[in-house]
DNA sequence: AAATTCAGTGAACGTGCGTACACTCAAATA
DNA sequence: TATTTGAGTGTACGCACGTTCACTGAATTT
């Protein structure tokens, strides 16, 4: 249990543990959901004895935290990697889908988490990973902004496109978490669908509204 | 603690305690999630002993399920209520936004239940959830067939719509739920938004894809 | 080489849990 | 009126939990 590599330095020793509590957190959130595991359950997964936990973390809420930390900062950098690919700035639609089922396939664990702990955890994991989406969300403008379509739009508009998007993004994530191990076909299918709503938000959004750009966004209450 | 009224007959006794443990239930699970309040925090809150919650479920998990079915017999008694106003039919869209604000205002502990178990719940009752949704899509689609704009759809594009307007649905309610009491404002924002993003939906469809109804529905790969 | 630090140990505690079992006593039935 | 039924009671159990505390012993510092 966490073998003491006799070259390894103190430090690296407890940053090693610490990766452990936070896997063992992850997966086992998996099949119950973070909020009913407990801290004995980590602990023996990670293979410490429950005390040595506080030398960590100095509760599972904190370890929820950083949990949410973690799978935002494994977000952002496949986001980044994304954006420096040339095709994407052409593109953006398709990559975005193509860039949203990778990733989630490669990081299942922490999506799922995300996905999970948005809704069902605990208040403090909620807030937390609320804050993080809206980050998300005005980061997700800044780029869209750029976009040959959209360049001329207000940035309200671009602010609301961005979150529909990122409302999307989640949704869909949630149907790859959810998708069985062994089904590629599903996976294009999703893929195909996040495309064709995105399309959806774009077209409409440009059609609707036409001189976005210009006066009163988004006002003309037709009804 | 359930007063036992005398003029009652002992199965309607029995009823009223079912109630109140469904109510109970409903209630605990709004600040910690259904799937981390205990059998005994339940029987506690609806008043009787822990053993005579065994009287009325079987365990936990049967006190989840008959909560899903509660939740949405109510939504779909809301929608059937939504579908005699012949206002509807005219404008679905904004019928829609505010049947949908309503409803979630009116019944917001049952759409929390919902919104947070179809994520964040037990396997069983995830399950249970997904399955009401997929049956309320296509419920949604048979209505939406007889609208004027889609009337002539493909049967396929009419259930991605729906699919589409669920999930919008499922989004909205949980703003709606995370909405602080007082705040009318945010409500008339919400449903606004509510209403942009079905028009979007619809008018993106239309144009992106105008024949839908004929050959080949949706697959004009344009990229 | 001696002193200090500190990640991990192991026993012990009080608490709330799910569930078993034998019970009561009013309503329903015969 | 006598008998049966069954919703709700009360005790008692074993178990997992979070947290406490004094501890060990190797890595680090002096």
């Amino acid at each position: 249990m966490i073998e003491p590599v006799p070259s390894e330095t103190r430090q690296a020793q407890k940053e090693r543990t610490r990766q452990a509590i936070l896997a063992a957190a992850l997966e086992l959130s998996q099949t119950q959901g973070f909020a009913q595991i407990s801290l004995r359950q980590v602990s023996r997964h990670a293979g410490i004895v429950p005390t040595a936990f506080y030398r960590h973390f100095e509760s599972m809420e904190q370890l929820g935290l950083a949990l949410v930390e973690q799978s935002f900062s494994t977000l952002r950098r496949m986001i980044r990697d994304a954006q420096r690919d040339p095709e994407v700035f052409d593109n953006i639609i398709d990559a975005a889908a193509d860039v949203l089922v990778e990733a989630v396939k490669q990081s299942k664990a922490h999506f799922a988490f995300v996905a999970r702990e948005r809704v069902g955890g605990s208040e403090v994991v909620r807030q937390a990973i609320k804050h993080e989406l809206d980050l998300f969300v005005s980061e997700l403008a800044v780029v869209l902004a750029r976009l040959p379509h959209i360049e001329n739009w207000s940035s309200d508009d671009v602010q609301m496109v961005s979150r529909l998007f990122v409302r999307n993004m989640v949704s869909n994530a949630e149907e790859v978490v959810e998708m069985p191990d062994g089904r590629t076909d599903l996976e294009e299918q999703i893929k195909e669908g996040a495309r064709r709503q995105m399309r959806l938000i774009v077209i409409g959004f440009r059609d609707w509204n036409p001189d976005a750009a210009r006066s009163s966004p988004l006002t003309p209450d037709t009804r």
